[in-house]
DNA sequence: GTCTATAGCGGGATAGAC
DNA sequence: GTCTATCCCGCTATAGAC
């Protein structure tokens, strides 16, 4: 792997952990196996602009797990009670460290750090606008597909926090079946033949 | 205001708005307009002790917000949405900077400072309780009662952090929406009749 | 108890050899 | 482009005068 994208990478990894202002730039260069000057080599910018690279990367990883894991189930509300369980499990797996990087970094320098609060910002309307898309694709109407859309990120954000400081997997179930049920009541004919539909799209 | 109030408040202003590791303990002396030694005076663990006081005294303060927005109104439902709303107007009010600092300091910190950890699952802990509590006395059964109360939690975390970064209300405004319907959609006859008792005890 | 001065350390960033 | 040595600053924490 090339020496920016290892940079890139630990800097993803050492957010999740430990946030943005813990992570020192030598622990960030040993933690990429790189020298310390390389990372001022690759980026002019130094810590903050890794940051807000590992910002983006991560993401756009994360938007595409959506469609990976709700894809899996022809019932949408099924699909997102799933998911959440999915980041639970992934989140006790990996002994309750593993938050979201852009969440974490938000609340830690979204008003010191303009440039990361930007990144932050363009990440989830990215999240936003691509939730949206799927969900249309899926047969709800734009409003509705809009705050399904805020109520999943919302609730993922949350359940992140709460899930890592208790160390329960609780709040990723709780907000999945609750999330996951508010989809069930919307509507469930219209939904089922955009189900349809979107197989058909496919084959 | 005795110093070593002085000093709580000033480290749990300053988590909502830059977070654990960013506050150092000179700024933070001087932002509670004492001596830099006084803070090791009042608090022998220094900055990681006064931050659990911070955490412990605002978490307190926060959940008591709970039945203070929700009694002003009989129904449910549009009482959530209206908390939800209001906590929109504060965050956009104060140029979305005032996180919740348990969560904050949460992503930074929960594998790397144990006290602070144990500090924020206590206070979620808490909110939990009371939030059951709450609902239960509103006529939820304990079980809708226990995956409402993670609903509002998570959805309020995620609002706050989501609002931050897009510097919109609309993360409080959807994710708001979605949870009051949800409990709408619970079984209105039971809780209007709970409401009615709730009023008449208060008589 | 209140406050000042400072120790000791680690941070981000840079210069320049290779 | 890779890596080392180092600068300068700000941090936490403490010692000790008052």
């Amino acid at each position: 792997m090339r020496t920016d994208e290892r940079i890139v990478r630990a800097m993803a990894e050492l957010l999740r952990v430990q946030g943005y202002a813990a992570t020192g730039v030598n622990q960030l260069a040993s933690a990429a196996q790189a020298p310390t000057g390389s990372i001022y080599h690759h980026f002019r910018g130094g810590k903050r602009e890794v940051a807000a690279a590992a910002l983006r990367q991560t993401g756009a990883a994360y938007i595409r797990l959506l469609p990976l894991l709700l894809d899996e189930h022809d019932d949408l509300a099924t699909g997102i009670e799933a998911a959440f369980a999915a980041a639970a499990a992934d989140m006790r797996d990996t002994g309750w460290a593993n938050m979201c990087p852009v969440g974490t970094v938000v609340g830690e320098v979204a008003d010191t750090e303009p440039l990361l609060r930007e990144a932050a910002a363009e990440v989830m309307e990215h999240w936003v606008a691509e939730g949206v898309r799927y969900l249309t694709g899926r047969g709800l109407p734009e409003n509705e597909a809009r705050d399904v859309t805020f109520a999943l990120l919302t609730a993922l954000q949350g359940a992140f926090t709460m899930a890592r400081a208790l160390r329960s997997t609780e709040p990723f179930l709780a907000a999945g079946r609750t999330v996951a049920a508010y989809v069930a009541a919307l509507g469930p004919p219209a939904r089922s033949a955009a189900v349809r539909g979107r197989s058909a799209d496919r084959q």
